[in-house]
DNA sequence: ATATTATTTAACGTATGCGTTAAATAATAA
DNA sequence: TTATTATTTAACGCATACGTTAAATAATAT
């Protein structure tokens, strides 16, 4: 059973995701809890249509995910699901790692303990310009 | 005293920006250092015109910044930026606060003390579905 | 069954993004 | 100056994304 892998392809689908304002209006307002689509609709000031399209595409990323209330089976809810955000989380700090964010310092060094055990083969992080010149 | 507002109309460019998986091999690729335009492309496997769109597009978002070498005038290299980078961390944070994710755990405790300050007063965070029926 | 409300899908027009090839700039070297 | 190498911009073609209005589904209530 496999745990969700970083699924690197994804981050693909999640930035152009959350990359349209009107999505990120949603995910914003999901924030304080599961909504109704016409809510969402509402609150990002668009058409429940044109809002239809960005929850499906939100709903193909798995950044919100369906949610039937049992007293009342004709409401459906969307509410915000974690993996997708942490996924890119995990990307983020992968790529400013060598940067020493203040936030990330802990985990930061943690990772780099990992990085060290797994040996820095690949790329020698010259930091200093080679010139091309002969 | 705030330093970098979270300047939330950015996040529109950057997540467009590293949206694109070409872009984004250019990111990993300067995870390492400091490159030039061509080294980039090559990596990203690309042509050089095709590439230097995308630099401009990371260049508005000072996603990345260009750098010259003295000794060298006309070579000109890339660098990552670190704003951007946080400014989007820092936007999911807040949107992934409420989970009690692990390594937020003590800045999302922060914030919600903040939040709680502010006074909740728009939308009271009904974790309960609400039905809209009369 | 018919009506009602909520949501999704279809179809249309418009706009923006991407990669390629060819031309234009920059900055030196000979 | 002219030549050379590196990078950027222009122009073209193609594809995809977005919002709107109108039609189709879902799920109940009467």
């Amino acid at each position: 059973m496999r745990m969700q892998k970083p699924s690197p392809e994804n981050l693909d689908l999640i930035l152009t995701a959350l990359g349209d304002p009107a999505r990120r209006r949603a995910v914003e307002f999901l924030k304080d809890g599961p909504r109704r689509a016409g809510e969402i609709a509402e609150a990002a000031g668009m058409s429940g249509p044109a809002m239809s399209r960005h929850l499906r595409v939100l709903r193909k990323t798995r950044l919100i995910a369906e949610e039937r209330v049992e007293e009342d089976a004709r409401i459906k809810l969307y509410r915000l699901e974690r993996a997708p955000f942490e996924a890119l989380s995990g990307w983020l700090e992968e790529v400013s790692a060598f940067w020493g964010d203040s936030l990330q310092a802990l985990k930061a060094h943690a990772e780099s303990v990992v990085q060290e055990e797994k040996g820095g083969g690949k790329s020698p992080p010259a930091r200093t310009a080679r010139r091309s010149r002969p």
